[in-house]
DNA sequence: CTGAACACGTGATTC
DNA sequence: TGAATCACGTGTTCA
């Protein structure tokens, strides 16, 4: 039982299927999580039908606490019905005038923010929405490296990420010390000449009176 | 020397002090950052002398190696000579018609991305730019516990944030199992249930020998 | 209302 | 080249 995420690893881009892997995690419901920020747990998002082609498994059911604190957010304007509009983006930076862009960004022109001289690559459409695409599932694959690595903390208080990260570093640290002291109190033969000296926290101080 | 950062937690929001905090850090000469992606240790950004009023000390010498992967992008195009925004932004979603708005914000007025109907909420300049302030600050911390835990881990091969996260949980696993294995070598005679908790470092053990 | 925290889309960079 | 990663500013929610 190692690297529980390595299916989702070896596993490419091919489809969704990462969703499903959450089994050989342990059960959420026994997570910690419930204390302050993501931990809303609101029902799945109805991602607004008004365009919602996401591209990102329309029946997704909520697959963590992490996944839908602040639900993606899809442009909500009033499309000319039928655009389908293949494009996610946030709610800013979009203007009557930017859908132009995206259309035109469909057919594989070149964005280049409406102007010029500022911006030295393009990109296309396709290019664009895989770049969306692969930054949100690298969001949630190190979203997903956070709720695992807060499982194996003990005496979790807060759940921020920073709170996790510290105090895995504590933890890590405290590990290493008992390990450390273990090994030490397991060998008292070793003529102390042969140990890896590292802290001496308690070793000698009593040989050869 | 437990929790290095406490100074920084404890060191509210008064002054951008955090900058100098990184002495309590291991020196990251010894950091392995220096493989794939966030190491590439560009010298201290020039933030773009047309506007770079950042109120970020100006004068900040390359914190860390995550400091400028991508240096904060500061807006590049031709202000009025004169216009000293006192707000940053992404390149994008910025027209000219935009530096309009700010310039109202900055006078205690309402934002509401050059539209209304889409948004429910204002907020002022000095809130704006307060809320950009926050964020960078906790993205700071988050990206420092980050390169304090990649080097309690060993062997780390890829520096992505995935992969710490990824080989802390494994090296957390591998370090409770160890710990597991010492102590039922080391007293078979307990009952497991006898045993205080965690760590006992090294307080007994050694009476009436 | 304010501060803290999160996810999001995006520009940039590296290999 | 294209894929992967990062930092950034922003919208949004919640205590």
């Amino acid at each position: 039982m190692d690297t529980w995420w390595s299916e989702m690893e070896t596993s490419s881009m091919n489809d969704h299927n990462f969703v499903n892997q959450s089994e050989t995690m342990t059960p959420f419901n026994e997570l910690p999580f419930n204390s302050k920020p993501f931990s809303t747990f609101s029902p799945p998002p109805p991602p607004s039908s008004v365009i919602s082609n996401y591209s990102y498994s329309n029946s997704m059911p909520a697959k963590n606490q992490f996944e839908n604190l602040n639900t993606f957010k899809v442009v909500k304007r009033e499309v000319p019905s039928g655009t389908t509009i293949n494009f996610s983006s946030s709610v800013n930076s979009m203007d009557d005038s930017d859908f132009g862009d995206i259309e035109a960004m469909r057919f594989g022109a070149a964005v280049t923010t409406t102007t010029d001289q500022k911006k030295s690559y393009n990109r296309t459409s396709v290019q664009a929405q895989d770049h969306v695409l692969a930054e949100r599932k690298r969001r949630e694959r190190l979203t997903q490296r956070f709720i695992a690595l807060s499982t194996l903390i003990p005496n979790l208080k807060k759940l921020d990420k920073a709170t996790v990260l510290g105090d895995a570093i504590q933890y890590i640290k405290q590990l290493e010390e008992q390990v450390k002291t273990l090994e030490e109190k397991n060998k008292p033969e070793i003529p102390a000449a042969k140990r890896p000296r590292l802290v001496s926290s308690c070793d000698d101080s009593s040989s050869s009176g």
